[in-house]
RNA sequence: UCCGCGGUAGCUCAAUGGUGGAGCAUCCGGCUGUUAACCGGAGGGUUGUAGGUUCGAGUCCUACCCGCGGAGCCA
């Protein structure tokens, strides 16, 4: 008999086996005794009769409090009645690690302020327990994907000298005698340069904005997946962009089957995410929001409540491109015959979850990425090692960024960013 | 930064300007299949902070602190 994991009991029916874990729940009705165990793969009802273990064992229920922790021995049995289909019918408890203090998080309803000061402890609830599983296995397909497909994962910076996107929403930090660092915004400027050296490559890691937003889809420190290849063009990205994320939401719905359940999710939104995905102009978007009466003015960026009233229109992702190059980034390539559009494309999320991908062409001629800079008042001496790409062999080339939190949330069908990371950092909050 | 809402028992919430309560949690007791178990009993309060109005303030007024929701900006 030896230490098994809850997630394998289904192998071990009938055999007596060791589990080690902590006290999730327990239940009582006199003589017969539950305990909720988990061990981090799971949770299993462990069965106590007064008849069937020694006294001793027996009497231990009255003094486990939540959360102990414990090795628990027994005798694994398919049972209808048990959550999960397995239980365990107790026949030792031969180790009590700790028998935890009053544990905080009860079963029952909490604030959100009491429960993001307890995030520590938070995790080990069932629900967290399984959208940080979804993000796992979410982040495990994204490098699959480009793994699979010839990427080179190359990591970009998280000190930088400059922005990379707009100026204002830096985290800066003194470094020693070369004045201000900042936190990156974005890998991608870095990962143009690899694109030059490998071809195709992605980079994936931590950005931080230090925007003042407070919604149910802002975080200052949040993940970023950003894909670079070098001779693609808009239209290579968005088929790149639309294969990504059919592999992302199939492999989630095939994997994370037992963690979609928990959650409550309904996945029938998700089964329709599959290639094609549609593909509008600004201007159709635009045309969109018209038909549906929303007060609008042509030239902007969408906001949160246009996104959704647009996505509303589609059973899947949409991808919109073409957007007027005044409210998009400097390093992105206009239309030749349409100058004032970039050759830019959001995808938007189903169901009110906003902008999930972010990509573009970029702009590959030195003389026209000159002047964008002047005009964006960056400073070029920050910029003269991204213009030498444009120096030394310069090619078209195209890429995009996904926001992992954000498809969490929207997989896992959640209300808020801030339980798709483990540990969340917002406007207000640093700690724990 | 702006707009709106809130802060009462460990938690989630009630309380007409007039004796601060309930459910859960905790402790004690009961129950041989519980599913956020259930049933009975007990203990538990500087009503965010500082002022003010009033015979009397959890409740009204002022300032501040903290949090939540949203906007702008963004993934």
């Amino acid at each position: 008999m030896g230490r098994i994991y809850i997630s394998d009991l289904e192998n071990h029916v009938g055999e007596e086996v060791q589990l080690h874990g902590w006290l999730y729940n327990k239940r009582s009705s006199g003589k017969i005794r539950f305990l909720l165990v988990r061990d981090g793969t799971g949770i299993v009802q462990c069965v106590m009769l007064k008849t069937g273990v020694p006294e001793n064992i027996f009497a231990l229920y009255d003094t486990l409090t939540q959360e102990s922790s414990l090795s628990i021995k027994g005798k694994v049995r398919k049972d209808e009645r048990a959550p999960g289909g397995y239980e365990l019918e107790v026949t030792d408890i031969p180790k009590i690690y700790q028998i935890a203090q009053d544990y905080p998080i009860t079963p029952k309803e909490h604030g959100i302020e009491f429960l993001a000061d307890r995030r520590h402890l938070w995790i080990r609830s069932s629900r967290q327990h399984a959208i940080l599983k979804v993000r796992h296995r979410i982040i495990k397909a994204i490098r699959d994907f480009f793994d699979g497909r010839g990427f080179t994962l190359i990591d970009s910076p998280i000190l930088t000298p400059a922005a990379c996107e707009g100026t204002t929403t830096l985290f800066e930090t003194e470094y020693f005698d070369l004045g201000k660092a900042y936190l990156t915004q974005s890998g991608q400027l870095y990962g143009e340069a690899a694109a030059m050296a490998f071809g195709k490559i992605y980079c994936f890691g931590p950005t931080f904005r230090a925007e003042k937003s407070k919604t149910r889809r802002h975080l200052t420190e949040f993940w970023m997946v950003e894909p670079e290849v070098a001779f693609n063009d808009l239209n290579d990205t968005m088929d790149l962009a639309e294969e990504f994320l059919e592999y992302i939401v199939q492999t989630v719905l095939r994997e994370c089957e037992r963690e979609l359940k928990v959650l409550e999710r309904d996945t029938t939104k998700l089964q329709n995410v599959k290639k094609p995905l549609p593909r509008i102009t600004y201007d159709e978007a635009v045309e969109i929001l018209r038909k549906n009466n929303i007060p609008f003015e042509y030239g902007n960026d969408f906001g949160g409540t246009d996104e959704t009233v647009i996505s509303e229109h589609f059973d899947r992702p949409v991808m919109v491109h073409h957007y007027p190059a005044a409210v998009k980034a400097f390093y992105m390539k206009r239309d030749p015959e349409k100058p004032h559009l970039a050759l830019a494309v959001d995808v938007l999320a189903p169901e009110g979850y906003g902008e999930i991908i972010g990509g573009s062409q970029r702009e590959d001629d030195y003389d026209t990425l000159v002047a964008r800079i002047k005009e964006h008042n960056l400073p070029q001496e920050a910029f003269e090692w991204y213009l030498d790409l444009r120096r030394f062999g310069s090619v078209p080339h195209a890429g995009f960024g996904l926001g992992v939190e954000r498809t969490v949330a929207w997989i896992c069908g959640l209300e808020h960013v801030r339980e798709t990371i483990p540990f969340p950092r917002m406007i207000y909050r640093l700690t724990p």
